[in-house]
DNA sequence: GCGTCCTGACCGAATGTTCGGCCGGTTCTT
DNA sequence: AAGAACCGGCCGAACATTCGGTCAGGACGC
């Protein structure tokens, strides 16, 4: 047998947006290679040559999902508008990112934990994966830790500012945070609202909780 | 070989305490029978004296879960305080369960979509068991949405006595009760803040964003 | 002695991964 | 320009391992 009849050629990129669409509703553990192949028309074996292993792919798809949108928040963050524009732009492009690509977002919530927990392929693979999967998996961490810094740093300078009401910072961040990654699992493409109305929503809300009162 | 020498008698609810905390940080498919079974000191032959499969476990921590403080909001709900009072007090009990119960409220959180994805026992067991796993499966997300709709109703009253800003409470609701289980994946104990700080700052921030301004 | 609780041994079905080889296109040699 | 050598991408098959689940029976408390 040969290749698929004329087929496109495959991509990297292809088999990342696959795998996320899968994660998205079987979970990584529950995702088989062969999934990830089917989807692309491939074999599972053809996956190695595009991909260490399994958990290299996972680590990909994370790695990509972050990339998603954070320059623009950099882009953002260092701006000179106030505190009240940034945290509103903020929010807006991240809601309506983690709208537009539920499936990367969903991974950011949902496949961290088997990251964590993976060993980079203590079966097969010796010592110098490990290696490189650990430290390429530690930048990912900071770097998500940056993302959240971004949003925190924000609200903090707001509220020195005196833009802001005095809260919790690392709470409150968390909090926005955490209901912003839950609409990539509950929003749903041609619904009663649109990305961009979910934004607005959140915008709106945010801002009144941190508005001062006088 | 017999049973475990002179040893307390292991029951239902440590199997399922055991269960939730190993699901919190392995995930329920990266989790062994095995695993769990040694957690209480068992075999894991001898779960399925207790639990008809896997799949009948997960579901009974998740039902377990849900039951976990559900009667106590209902209680809130239906008194005759005002909504903002209500709301914040609901806020507050719901956070500090999650804070107290973090792997079962991390369970709700990551383990429904497994949950979703079994079947109940294609493997060996009959239909009969199928039947039974789906129809208490469906009850279970029954009785979750009944529970986001405790929050969502008391959100809606306030808003049409006026004691609420005008919010679309579908979404607020959702962006709530996101950011209060994401507590369950940062929240650690002897941190920084104890469950109550935590828990007072969400019901001030929430109780912030609903407050009409005039 | 009977039902409850538990166990070791075992089974079938997957799964991640490797390996040797096939195919089509590209480059090198003459 | 034509054939040879090469290479990236892909496949089928096989391997080791693991996991959920069953079964027949042993020990304990009543």
């Amino acid at each position: 047998m040969a290749r698929k009849p004329a087929d496109q050629t495959v991509d990297r990129e292809d088999i990342l947006s696959a795998a996320a669409e899968i994660f998205r509703h079987k979970g990584y553990e529950a995702t088989t290679m062969k999934d990830i192949a089917a989807k692309v028309n491939l074999t599972a074996a053809s996956l190695y040559h595009h991909f260490r292993n399994k958990d290299f792919l996972l680590l990909n798809v994370l790695e990509g999902g972050l990339d998603i949108g954070i320059a623009e928040l950099e882009n953002i963050a260092a701006s000179d508008l106030s505190n009240t524009e940034k945290l509103g732009q903020m929010i807006r492009y991240h809601v309506v990112s983690v709208a537009e690509n539920v499936e990367f977002a969903a991974a950011m919530i949902f496949e961290v934990r088997p990251l964590l927990n993976a060993s980079g392929g203590n079966r097969y693979g010796g010592a110098k994966l490990m290696e490189e999967f650990r430290a390429r998996r530690s930048r990912f961490i900071a770097r998500r830790d940056y993302f959240e810094g971004l949003f925190r740093n924000v609200l903090l300078g707001g509220i020195c500012a005196g833009e802001f009401r005095q809260v919790d910072a690392p709470t409150v961040t968390r909090a926005m945070l955490g209901g912003h990654n839950w609409v990539s699992v509950w929003y749903s493409d041609g619904g009663r609202l649109s990305a961009e109305d979910v934004a607005d929503v959140m915008v709106d809300t945010w801002l009144a909780a941190l508005r001062v009162s006088d």
